[in-house]
DNA sequence: TGGATATACAACCGTATGGTTGTACGTTAG
DNA sequence: CTAACGTACAACCATACGGTTGTATATCCA
């Protein structure tokens, strides 16, 4: 499918991302092909469910860019794609930024500095969670 | 539903959080909430979908633990929640860390070392991707 | 060459998901 | 009090998902 080397990340590309990553042998088969170049058969051999199955797996991690199939022969190594999962990593920055603004505003509010919320509403709750 | 409280994140827990996030509305929604509280209509009315649909979506974010619902009056106040944030990049971060290790041992075999590689394999592929 | 191995892929099945509409209920505003 | 509002929830539908089995194709080994 996708060629998965662009720099900014579809919506797409992200759902498949998460969505490759919401599933526990999926997770497994990552961090597997993140230390050791496998196969697929020897893969499957690790799970207890069918070699198509695993197969399954491997293909929406690969469809995610999350690992990559490397032909040798007539096997498949399967290795981990550690420059998705920064993008990951990226996105859920982005997250964690944006709240950290919110912070910022709301103790920019309580300093009584006037520029915190330029909509002017009334202080919110001052229960600030400052190091949860 | 569970009460996200735990510090080891189980299976099913980070499977739920994965999940909600590979859905761009849902990413959508907690960008919103991480920035401000914000009542499920006010959020339905921003989105092309019944407001049922958008409550669905809460609740699945909900589930996970990356939203929190503050009932005030006859509204719901909808709030992201940082700490489940973390709890994934956490994750993602034991990823990175898996590899930077195989890395290490992948240099630490090119270096000459001995202890790199107890079963002792063939040099990989030495197109090492050192800061890629 | 022939047989075993590794993979690919299609068809099928049960269940989950994302969406809809409709109904019910508590809360707020007039 | 009544009407409008905000939410909850159930029922339903189409499609996607995770698993199975079966079949086909390519590669290695004896």
């Amino acid at each position: 499918m996708g060629d998965h080397t662009s720099l900014s990340l579809s919506d797409d590309e992200v759902d498949r991302i998460f969505r490759a990553l919401a599933d526990a042998t999926r997770r497994d088969i990552v961090r597997r092909t993140l230390t050791e170049e496998i196969t697929v058969s020897a893969l499957a051999a690790a799970y207890q469910m069918s070699f198509a199955a695993v197969q399954k797996h491997v293909s929406v991690l690969e469809s995610a860019g999350l690992v990559n199939k490397n032909p040798q022969g007539r096997e498949r190594l399967v290795r981990g794609n550690p420059d998705t999962l920064r993008k990951a990593q990226l996105l859920l920055d982005q997250y964690e930024e944006l709240w950290r603004r919110r912070i910022d505003r709301l103790d920019a509010l309580l300093a009584g500095d006037p520029n915190g919320d330029p909509a002017g509403g009334p202080p919110e709750d001052p229960a600030t969670p400052g190091s949860p």
